[in-house]
DNA sequence: ATTTGTTATCGTCGATGAACGATAATTAGA
DNA sequence: TCTAATTATCGTTCATCGACGATAACAAAT
C-alpha cells in the first residue's frame, strides 16, 4: 500500500504559510459538493431530470426551503446556475465551475 | 454559459429518494478536503515534502492538536495513510482514496 | 389591483466543526 | 526505570451548518 520507507525531510519551505488561493478554491469547491443532498441535486441537473426548483423539491426528501438553501450554496460556489423562468427558476450546470472543481481535484 | 433554453421535465423518477451510497460516498470524501488546511496537508503530503508529523505541524500555522485533529479526519476518510516510525508517524498518501475521490468528481 | 403560484429569505433550534491548551499515551534513549 | 520527545485525545469555547416553518418577494394571470 502506502510506501513510507524513505524519510523524507521536508525542504526549503515557507514555515508555516497560510492557505493558498488554489487551496481555497478547491476547499470550497469540495465543500459545495461536501453534503449528499447538494450531490444529489448537482447530480439530478446534470442528468437534466429537472431543472426547476420545484422539482427538484419534489425529488427530495426535504422542505422546500432547505432545498433552495442548497441550491444557494451551490450557486454561490458557481456550480451551478439559476435563469429566471416565469415566476419560475430554472436552475442548470454552471459548466465552467465543474470543470473547474474537476480540474482541481485531477490536478491532486 | 448555461443552456436552459428547453424544458426538462422529470421523467419516471424516484420520488424523495433517500440519498444514494454513491452521493454519501463522494459527499464524505468532499468534506474530507473542503477545508484549506486539509488542502495544504494533502498537497504537501502529495509532494512528499514531509511525512511526519511534527514537520506538517512546522508547515501550518496551526497548533499541533488542529493539524492531528485535521490528518485524522484526512484518514478516516481514506485519503490519507499513517505508519508508526519509532515515537513519529510518518504521514502519506493512500492512493486508492485518493484515487477514488478523482474517480467520483471526475465521473461527474 | 388582487390573487395565485413559485422561490428566496428570516428566525430558530439542535448538532457539529474548528481552534486551542492541557493532558494522556507511546516510544526511544539515558 | 526515568526522562525526553512525539503524537493523540480530552474538554472547552465560539462559530457555522442543516433542517424546518413561517413569511416575504416576485411574476403572471384574472
Amino acid at each position: 500500500m502506502g510506501d513510507c520507507g524513505e524519510e523524507c525531510e521536508a525542504g526549503a519551505l515557507d514555515r508555516a504559510a497560510p492557505p493558498s488561493d488554489q487551496d481555497e478554491a478547491l476547499a470550497q469547491l469540495a465543500w459545495a459538493i461536501a453534503h449528499p443532498a447538494r450531490v444529489r441535486l448537482l447530480r439530478l441537473l446534470i442528468s437534466r431530470k429537472a431543472c426547476v426548483c420545484g422539482e427538484l423539491v419534489g425529488l427530495m426528501p426535504l422542505a422546500q426551503s432547505t432545498v433552495s438553501q442548497h441550491l444557494k450554496i451551490l450557486k454561490d460556489a458557481g456550480v451551478v446556475q439559476g435563469e429566471i423562468d416565469g415566476p419560475k427558476v430554472c436552475y442548470c450546470v454552471n459548466a465552467a465551475g465543474l470543470a473547474r472543481l474537476k480540474e482541481l481535484v485531477g490536478g491532486l
